[in-house]
DNA sequence: ATCGAACCTCCAAT
DNA sequence: AATTGGAGGTTCG
């Protein structure tokens, strides 16, 4: 099967930008392989544009992975809206087509309380332990595989079975976590639907989840374009490229409040490629 | 309100 | 070879 978009996709910057955390090359690079809504899929990169396949075949629907990559953002128009920044057009000029991913909101919120503190290895292998442990051993053409585990599965083998995965800290957090989602029913898939501001003040509620991590998960996950994560790489942007050095240090919030004015309703977009320009120096 | 320490774990750098 | 410091943060006092 193959995608085409009228704007140009970087598919490995975009896959491996540190948003999303179980993709892997395979074939020497040549393509890469993740698990999407518990099925395995190998996109690569081609002329004549993505080339996505899959076990279920057709049956897996195209419009599925179209929207995880979220091909019909209008880059042009995202592009335009962020050029009078300087430093933004850098990092654009670099990293065209590089894109923020649609990923689902439960995987998305599980993985960014696992990234506290963490290193991305750090953070790919907890989630490799937790979908190993709990979630569902699933067979292919190419062999055996784990969906991402659901809440309950989680919620089954609490704090203690966390830990032993490696989650520390963290595992109280998930473990309450999904112990919540699943006793009140909570439907992360709507906040999709709920305004920015409102959404954020929901997902704070979640213990381990301070406006980093929302904002991570908000962008990520819940079409919030205008989210905008700082974390250290963005901090050190904004420090070395639009304030003063001398200054005293500003809380996150402040950054994020300045951020959001500055880039606008998709500063989400100018975090993701500033990031990742910082991130590979 | 604001601020710093503490928190699990792993691993690279002393 | 043991120890320290830091990694895409959040909580608690």
């Amino acid at each position: 099967m193959i995608l085409s978009s009228k704007y140009p996709y970087a598919l490995a910057e975009t896959l491996y930008s540190g948003q999303a955390f179980r993709w892997h090359p395979i074939l020497n690079g040549e393509a890469h392989e993740g698990i999407l809504d518990g099925v395995r899929v190998r996109l690569s990169q081609k002329e004549d544009g993505i080339h996505f396949s899959s076990e279920s075949g057709d049956s897996f629907d195209v419009g599925f992975i179209k929207k995880y990559l979220r091909l019909e953002d209008d880059l042009q128009l995202i592009y335009s809206q962020l050029s009078s920044d300087t430093y933004f057009t850098q990092a654009k000029d670099l990293y065209e087509g590089l894109h923020i991913l649609r990923q689902d909101p439960w995987e998305c919120l599980v993985t960014f309380i696992c990234s506290a503190n963490n290193n991305i290895p750090r953070i790919k292998s907890l989630v490799k332990g937790l979908s190993e442990t709990c979630g569902e051993r699933i067979r292919d053409q190419f062999g055996y595989f784990y969906s991402f585990p659901e809440p309950v599965s989680i919620s089954e083998i609490g704090e203690l079975g966390l830990r032993k995965i490696g989650l520390g800290f963290r595992a109280k957090y998930v473990a309450k976590v999904a112990e919540s989602v699943v006793r009140d029913e909570i439907d992360l898939k709507s906040f999709r639907f709920l305004e920015y501001q409102e959404a954020l003040t929901e997902l704070l509620k979640f213990p381990g989840v301070g406006d980093k991590v929302a904002n991570c998960v908000l962008l990520f996950s819940m079409d919030k374009l205008q989210a905008f994560p700082v974390d250290v790489w963005i901090k050190r942007v904004l420090r070395e490229n639009y304030l003063n050095d001398s200054d005293e240090p500003i809380p996150d919030t402040k950054l994020r409040d300045w951020a959001q004015i500055h880039f606008g309703e998709f500063a989400g977009y100018a975090n993701q490629y500033l990031f990742h320009q910082r991130r590979l120096i």
